[in-house]
DNA sequence: GATGAATGAGCGTTCATTCAT
DNA sequence: GATGAATGAACGCTCATTCAT
């Protein structure tokens, strides 16, 4: 169980369950604040009113400002990500795994607002430390699709003239953008419910049923 | 042809063509520096010294950084968005429509990446200024899918068992997926060549013709 | 006994006694450096050097620059107006209480140059929050002198034919041109020393005896 | 008659009548706009505008920005100093002389409330050109007062038993601060109308006939 | 002479980070 | 470990002054 690998390096300062609660404390208040006001905008002293601990102790569980969003993605964010894999072997066909994935996805980020609007704003972001959190993140999810669309293929359900990058872009952006739209609204609707509508659309497209005659 | 209408409020200083060549030589530079460096890491400096000018030149131009990154969108990126209309309304069916659409998007962030790039990132971020401009320029962007979308249910080429809404954001999330790996890659491969096979993915999605008897 | 009433409002960030200490010391450099260049003259940094802190250690205490100068009246030339009203009150007639306030008025300003000094230039200058605050010290002042020209009448000591308005500027005008004079002087005198003769000019005027004969 | 006196120095730029009036128009403006701002919150752009002039055609006439306060003062507030000799000079009498140099004084300052509120504001600043032509001006006044000073010593009609030096700050004190009320105020009142009432203070003071029993 | 666009030094202010307590 | 006062580098922005036209 890595806690705040990054900050390691230096030295392993906290160990207690105390601490980790403290460390914790400060994960979930940077996620609040990163999400609200973003990266550059947010400041150390608001993460630490927000924790409840003063500005100076942020240093001893975090190298730096940056360091905190790297480990809210190593471990916070990674955390939900890495049940997206559990969820999908539970499923036997193509199908109903990626819709066991997709669901499973946005039920996750319907959970937490703040870290499923982080997430998607600091994808976008410079961030030098998040960036590599995120497109490790990112990796695992494609090959996740990956695998799927794959088996789809063997199982005869998806097409097999696609070409694989596309498809996990194609795939990937659609509920990336699900989401954001979610993010951004009044969130008056569930976002979870959207994603056996979504799978559809994924699986058979906007076209009708004679669109191949064309 | 409106030039920097946004600094134009306070007093049109700066008028003259020498200087409107000025004008664009600062929006050039910023598109570049903010899009390498995102919005709150770029300085003004750096941009007055990409553009070749002083510091203060800049605010003879722009009323402040803010006001640099409303022009670009407001000025610079809503000309390519502007195209799209015309685009779209010389072709004749829905599908060709998309497809238009499409293409003519990625040719033009193809063409320009660093505004790409700008555009991609900015939409995610909190930066009050641009995020209307964004806001504005997305929603003719979602106008032009739902036409094209009721044009298609009106062809009888797209099924009419869509929540458009769905609908749009599963397109527009894709296009812009696919934009946002190609400017972070190498950039080896032509963007603008993916269209066609998008269009086709969204149209018929991923599964196999045998798809609906399931 | 309120310290700093100014910067309280937003954080009362520092109030153990050491800090005091440097509050204090801020203020007082800033006095110094305030009346030897004025306020526009003066810099942040200037106050910063000569109270011995960094830069940012001013803005602990202080809301911005005007807010130091707000200070400065509101904290330290009040303290010294305040006492002008207990010293008033401790003569009977109406001749021995204007001696009193006058009295005062110079010692306690031959004690600080600088605060003298700083007083008369922002007295006369539009520097906002330092307006306000010496409008209320002023009308403090022109409020002692109307009483004790009242009393004054009462007695039959002082003349019945007056306009109260510009009897208190006569006064006040005379005893701020004292100060002025000894300020930018070489200080060679004892400012203080001037009084008894000023409040006599006050009083009797410049004519004779035989002056009302005219 | 001396025009620019201080920017003469380097080049003589400027001689035609044409320019004398764009001189004098920049003259006027910085005035007004000096006595509204204060010397440092004031822009040459501001004059400039006021003016009716290009911002660079400022330094065809002035050195600098010192330059043209300096040159308000040993030009267009000399004018007014000027004529005080002259006035008091058609007086026989020592209290004549006194009450015309301050009825003059107050009608001169009435006459442009601008002019009146930058000499004060200015007399209490630090801008070194401005000081000098502050003290100059000021030494002239108070030679005056000491002549009629004298004068009325030797009619017998002023005290002998005075410091010179004193009563000279006493009187230009008394006048500065009626007038700067009179600036401050809603100017709702004739200024000149206030001199005889301050004249007669300044002679007999506030005291009743029977003071001198005391 | 007149213009006003261009310059860049300089200042107020913020905030990540440190360190004495 | 925990604190939060102190630090000072860095940045956005202003404006007096210059100079090509």
């Amino acid at each position: 169980m890595n806690i705040h690998s990054l900050s390691r390096d230096k030295k392993l300062k906290v160990t207690k369950r105390s601490n980790n609660d403290k460390y914790n404390r400060i994960l979930e208040a940077a996620v609040k604040v990163f999400s609200t006001l973003g990266f550059f905008q947010s400041t150390v002293s608001q993460i630490a009113k927000e924790a409840g601990v003063a500005d100076g102790t942020i240093y001893l569980y975090f190298k730096n400002k940056e360091d905190i969003l790297g480990n809210v993605f190593s471990y916070k964010t990674k955390q939900v990500f890495d049940q997206f894999r559990e969820e999908v072997n539970k499923a036997e066909r193509a199908k109903d795994k990626l819709l066991s994935l997709i669901k499973r996805h946005l039920e996750e980020f319907e959970r937490d607002k703040n870290l499923a609007n982080l997430y998607l704003v600091e994808t976008y972001q410079k961030v030098r430390t998040a960036e590599d959190q995120i497109k490790e993140m990112s990796k695992m999810y494609l090959d996740i699709i990956s695998e799927i669309v794959k088996l789809g293929q063997n199982e005869g359900t998806i097409r097999t003239d696609l070409d694989i990058t596309l498809v996990k872009r194609f795939i990937i952006g659609a509920v990336h953008e699900v989401i954001f739209t979610w993010v951004r609204s009044a969130n008056d609707y569930r976002l979870s419910f959207v994603a056996e509508e979504l799978v559809e659309l994924i699986i058979k497209g906007i076209g009708t049923c004679d669109k191949r005659k064309k």
